[in-house]
DNA sequence: CATGAATGAGCTTTCATTCAT
DNA sequence: GATGAATGAAAGCTCATTCAT
């Protein structure tokens, strides 16, 4: 055996993760039925079998990677926003300029808001997803302090992500479009 | 001759637009490569075979749905509001509370948007559309009135029918989604 | 009834026979699985499902034409000849003659030929039939006569009627096609 | 990589011409038609996609057949028979000789000829074919011998290799049919 | 492990046949 | 009787998956 036991579990990780990584773009793009694997292995650069190494089927690597692209950091930030004692409408700018930010040159980013809100959308309760929860929590907070318009707040925080996701589906489709600013995030919630 | 040439070509018409209408929903849910033309003729309530009588093949059907997915009434209408001497900001609440109606009970004004907003997305110029300049100039005759936030009326326009596309998709897609209100539509350009 | 009883049956008659003419032209240049009915039909002039009024199958109009394309009355012309106290060589020169007569000027007879020959080639014995064994018994009497080479009947027969049906094949197939000349099919035969 | 270029390469040469050889019988045997890509697999062994990694369609592999079947090597035995000093009634009885041989027990010979020839039929020029045009030089130089007859040079190639293509064709289709002798060919142009 | 040729289930498409008019 | 739109069985074709190398 001329590597370590180690160095082989990193390189089974990193193929997995390649993989993951660059068939995304594709299936969040295409959806299922009009990615073929052949596709994906030309454009991953592997060959076809090898996908099959990592992953049993074409399913269950879609499944893999809706439920990978989560949105687990962006909840954690505003969950720490939300702890700290600023106005509402100070967190609600800084979560859009972050938001702002990854829409305009991280396409990753794109792709995991694109293929989360396609998942979410799905489901019987979407708004229980703590992405909404949480958002909603601040919106509360804003309306409280009177900076924020008075409607039922899981309404706005679906208004606020809505938009996101459409940023982010026109970053991927579209072509020649201009950056989302935080002002149209911002003035969605604001008095 | 069993039928007059009129009455033959009549049920032409009505068979190839009862395939279009009832396929668009198919195609607009699932895109092309998870529509089957076996489900489609099934849920039609027609053979396999009789689709192909109307029909080239499966992607000339899908062309054909989606370039005839077009909102040529919606832009004669805001075309003919334009015309008329009232405020820019009594014009887009009647668009905005037509557009909410439909979106609230026409399905097929839900299809219809959904495949009309993709086929823009991947023109060059999606900007160029009609339906995209007539709302810009609205918007510019209210930023004249003061009524219209200042930013570039095409900006407004795309957030405008974006919001809209997403609630289209919305009503496809998720369950349990409240209804869109004028006042958030119109929000999205009033100062 | 406007039309008496005869009437009706002449007029079954007349299409039946024209749907068999038509047809095995067809079928004689195409073969069973390259013709298609509604072309068929298109060329003839009729609906397709009026076929179905005179034949229960394509299967049975296709073998219906190979059976009736029999060449009974070129077997019995062939044998009052044989029966006439001329020398054979006569009798194949009158024989050659009518042949390269039909061959140029009828269609018919090319197609009939062509289909004729196609079913006796799948026979196990094609030499049982009877245009065979008649032109044999010329060839037979030729040979007594010394005018005639000394080879198998049969061996000659087919020669004989090989170059016929290649003939009739370039008529139905090939363009800028020749006439075939009287002595090249007498030549087959004679010292 | 697990196997070389050059392995791979042959590998896929090799299966191409595979399918190609026995894909030719059926289509010289049955037409375009009546042969299913399915009995065609099953006859060489291989699944039915394998067959469209090699060809795009049953199209292309139906044309390829027929184009590949070329009979570039009789031309060429003709072409160097003709350079030599020797009386054209040997140079026809040695090409009559080869041909009767491959005739009685080259199948793949037999196939050749018939589609061969059938693709010659639809030309519009059939005579202009190099087989065509090298046999008339050989049968011109025995006109001047004295020993060929004299008709129209294109007229006897014309008729010699029609009744080759008569023996393959019966030897593809025909059951009990007895060898073709040279004798029989070489009297279709002699004296 | 990595590959890509081979496979065949399942899709799209055709066309002989039916049947309402 | 005649028609041609409609049908669906059977054909062509694709692509996820396997497997020898």
């Amino acid at each position: 055996m001329p590597k370590s036991k180690e160095q082989c579990e990193k390189m089974r990780d990193d193929m997995r993760s390649k993989i993951l990584k660059e068939s995304s773009m594709y299936f969040a793009r295409n959806g299922f039925g009009d990615t073929k694997i052949s596709d994906l292995a030309k454009h991953i650069g592997i060959g076809q079998g090898t996908i099959y190494l990592y992953f049993k089927s074409k399913e269950e690597l879609f499944e893999e990677i809706r439920f990978t692209a989560d949105n687990k950091d962006e909840i954690k930030k505003i969950k720490l926003l939300n702890k700290m004692p600023i106005p509402a409408k100070v967190k609600i700018d800084k979560i859009s300029e972050e938001v702002c930010k990854h829409l305009a040159d991280d396409e990753e980013y794109c792709v995991r808001i694109t293929l989360q809100t396609q998942l979410l959308l799905e489901r019987e309760d979407m708004y229980a997803d703590d992405l909404y929860k949480e958002l909603a929590k601040t919106i509360k907070q804003g309306q409280k302090e009177g900076s924020i318009i008075k409607k039922d707040a899981l309404y706005l925080a679906d208004l606020y992500w809505g938009n996101v996701y459409l940023y982010a589906l026109k970053r991927l489709f579209a072509k020649n479009i201009g950056a989302l600013e935080k002002e149209t995030l911002n003035r969605l919630l604001e008095k």
